[in-house]
RNA sequence: GGACAGUUAGCUCAGUUGGUAGAGCAUCUCGUUUACACCGAGAGGGUCACAGGUUCGAGUCCUGUACUGUCCACCA
């Protein structure tokens, strides 16, 4: 053994052992009796390369199933990477026009997926080269992609079902339309930023009694009504009466309502009701059954009659300031700061249209063809949002930290109709055929002629919620399904509860009729030194390749989960790392003493007593530490778990012991009893100490004579410390 | 506007049923011994944001205040 260890030497070949050990598959533990333990991998995406902050998500869920293989279970992690529908054409568009000054429409739909493609796979191979380099102990043979055939085959049944049991619609409704990538998005899409404004106050002509304020008067030609509150002294005896006027050139007919919506104390009181162009406005549209009127199209320009038609909808708005000003309708020019509506992948400017698209609904009451979960009967009358609410209200799922739990109940609670569809071409084709009025919805295509698919993709989500039991072969009944789902963790981001979490309990509940996992660990934001988020669009974000480059995978995971709770967010620190470098270091030579001091022949397959108090305090201390370790490990503990093996191992172990041991090993009568010690506790701290620093743990148990660890498997010469027994 | 966190040693952070304040890094002193200088022995350093309250006892529970951060909603 050389005198510092140095993880270059070793990594490459010690995963090359564990992949080739084909252990990564639960099918070929040895215990196969075993409970089986299972955690799906959050895919990342296709889009970049993996950052800190996956590396953090790779060594927590490394470290619960390497615990949980230790401990006889059957553990099966699977691998895997979303298509990221909108985010990854985004980034290959943006990179097209970049290079070749092309857009989608210039490429065609087959070339741009062939692009797309082409894109994905090259990140792929390297992300997951990535995984390896971190000690990932998954299984590679189920390794899955949210776009490949089986998962597609998975998304079109799941289509279908929903649409049999009447959750899935096409409606014309008010979406978020992005004019820049020309798509429709979900809400949880849009990006709200700050941005000063000019509020204007004006009456739509000289006759009108009422003055409205808006920070978009050229919607305005849009509007069909104004309405204000019901108890509102100042408008009631206008309530019911309605006028023909023009404005701006466009003639309007105005209905004046009372809705509840309305806030008297917000600038004038009165709002011009425009049902086409706000979410809000067609609600309370929908309430007075009032006719829509769109003025804008899909590129944000004007598509009224008159002299605002074509323009975009800025300069529309300057026109119809300066016409206000001439007609001397103008009351009043303020400026707010208000929040803007973007598209979080593009940054558009979120315009509000009426589409017809498909949505999933989630007040829709629905007879539930299966049910497993516990207080819900097969058959039973649900909702969605009753499935989603009941299943973590009844804690058959868990949230770590629990404090996230409000969260999860806030979000439901003002939960909407979910629009799944986008008008983007990467991603899985929604699965229905037109044929003039007619639908068909299926997996397959009709078989006679003269149907049309729907040209339009499935939000990217709407995959990534069927990724608990697609990976494990849904709607196959496979042998897999049956023994690993439900899943036990679902280790992910806080950033991803809604987006994600939240539409895997609603997929599996609905479509499975079982909890999709047992408990959600959820981990917090890394931050660099400058307290900057990491995140894949930035360049400088520190690739963990040059990290355990520099460091070694073990150092990195330790500093990843040393002192850093769950859902807290953390920095890390290349003072941190290195710092764990020196632990893997001290590791490695605590090793270097034990076994140097002859212990070929001592067995330690029986637990050794103490003679001396050094002998005892450290049996007891070892005792405490696998006691504690194993009680943190159980509840998702880990930064606890990390820090007892370190104190143990460093101040207790190394700086007590092995001092105490150096005079015994001088006796004659302690000599022999010392050395099974030494080396019933390295042996012991290993196993502890495996599923955080996975490596250098296993490279210092391939140096133990081969008396102590002889083979029991033919796949390998010696025994292989990722499969040996948990110390508890 | 609503919700949730955080405020503990110079820095980064732990501290789960309330019981005499902890770690890593940094600092200072001493030290070369069967592993390790990526080391050892030792030391300094905190009225646990503030103000009340409950309690025999509060970093930990309750109320309020201040500052920082995050999420949600979104006002036309």
């Amino acid at each position: 053994m050389e005198k510092t260890y140095d993880p270059n030497l070793h990594e490459k070949e010690i995963y090359k052992l564990w992949e080739e050990s084909g252990y990564f598959n639960p099918d070929n533990l040895p215990n196969q009796s075993g409970t089986p333990y299972t955690i799906i991998m959050p895919p990342p995406n296709a889009t970049g390369i993996l950052h800190a902050g996956h590396a953090l998500f790779l060594t927590i869920e490394d470290i619960f199933i390497r615990w949980r293989r230790m401990q006889g279970y059957r553990a099966l992690w699977i691998p895997g990477t979303d298509h990221a529908a909108i985010a990854t054409q985004t980034r290959v568009e943006k990179e097209i026009l970049k290079k070749e000054d092309k857009n989608r429409y210039d490429l065609g739909r087959d070339e741009l997926l062939r692009r797309i493609d082409m894109f994905v796979a090259e990140h792929r191979a390297i992300m997951t080269g990535q995984m390896r380099a971190m000690g990932s102990s998954c299984d590679w043979s189920r390794e899955a992609f949210t776009l490949d055939e089986k998962r597609n085959h998975a998304v079109n049944e799941a289509f279908k079902r929903l649409y049999d049991l009447g959750l899935i619609q096409r409606d014309f409704r008010i979406v978020n339309w992005d004019p820049k990538g020309q798509t429709t998005i979900s809400d949880d899409e849009i990006v709200y930023k700050e941005q000063p404004a000019n509020l204007y106050t004006f009456k739509y002509s000289k006759d009108f009694p009422i003055a409205i304020a808006t920070t978009r008067p050229e919607t305005k030609v849009g509007d069909v009504a104004v309405a204000v509150h019901p108890d509102d002294a100042r408008y009631q005896k206008f309530v019911g009466k309605e006028y023909d006027l023009t404005f701006c050139g466009t003639p309007l007919h105005i209905t004046i309502v009372a809705d509840d919506s309305v806030e008297k104390d917000f600038g004038t009181g009165a709002v011009g009701v425009t049902p086409a162009h706000s979410m809000t406005d067609a609600e309370i549209a929908k309430r007075h059954n009032l006719r829509w009127s769109q003025v804008i199209d899909e590129r944000a320009r004007m598509t009224v009659a008159g002299p605002l038609q074509g323009k975009k909808v800025a300069e529309a708005r300057e026109d119809v300031v300066a016409w206000l000003k001439t007609e001397e309708l103008l009351e009043k020019e303020e400026t707010i700061t208000h929040n803007i509506a973007t598209a979080e992948r593009t940054g558009g400017v979120i315009e509000p249209l009426p589409k017809l698209q498909w949505f999933i609904r989630v007040n829709q009451s629905f007879k539930i063809p299966h049910s497993a979960i516990q207080g819900i009967a097969t058959n039973q009358e649900v909702t969605l949002k009753q499935l989603m609410q009941h299943v973590v209200d009844s804690e058959q799922i868990n949230i770590v930290p629990n404090r996230f739990k409000n969260n999860y109940f806030h979000w439901i609670d003002n939960l909407r109709d979910w629009c799944i569809s986008r008008q983007i071409w990467y991603g899985h084709r929604i699965p229905v055929w037109y044929k003039g009025e007619e639908f068909y919805c299926d997996i397959n295509p009709p078989k006679d002629e003269g149907w049309e698919q729907d040209p339009d993709t499935l939000d990217t989500w709407f995959s990534s919620g069927l990724w608990t039991f697609s990976t494990l072969g849904w709607p196959d009944e496979t042998k897999d399904l049956k023994t690993y789902h439900p899943t036990d963790v679902m280790e992910t981001a806080y950033e991803i509860l809604f987006f994600w979490v939240a539409r895997m309990i609603l997929m599996t509940t609905a479509l499975v009729g079982e909890i999709p996992f047992k408990t959600v660990y959820l981990h917090g934001l890394v931050r660099d030194e400058k307290r900057q988020k990491l995140s894949k669009s930035k360049a400088d974000s520190a690739d963990p390749l040059d990290l355990i480059e520099k460091f070694g995978a073990d150092a990195l995971r330790f500093a990843l989960v040393f002192n850093s709770a769950p859902g807290t967010d953390s920095i890390l620190s290349e003072d941190k790392i290195k710092g764990m470098k020196h632990f893997a270091n001290k590791l490695w030579n605590i090793a270097r003493f034990v076994l140097s001091n002859g212990v070929e022949g001592v067995d330690i397959t029986t637990k050794p007593e103490g003679i001396t108090d050094a002998d005892k305090n450290i049996l007891n201390g070892l005792e405490e530490t696998i006691l504690k370790t194993t009680k943190y490990l159980d509840t998702f503990q880990l930064h606890e778990a990390a820090q007892e093996l370190y104190q143990f191992t460093w101040h207790t172990l190394a700086d007590i012991y092995i001092e105490a041991s150096k005079s015994q090993l001088q006796d004659e009568t302690q000599k022999e009893n010392t050395k099974k010690i030494l080396l019933y506790c390295l042996s012991t701290t290993l196993k502890l100490l495996h599923p955080f620093m996975p490596f250098v743990t296993e490279v210092i148990y391939r140096e133990f004579p081969l008396s102590q660890n002889p083979s029991t498997s033919l796949r390998a010469e010696k025994k292989i410390l990722m499969i040996e027994k948990w110390p508890l």
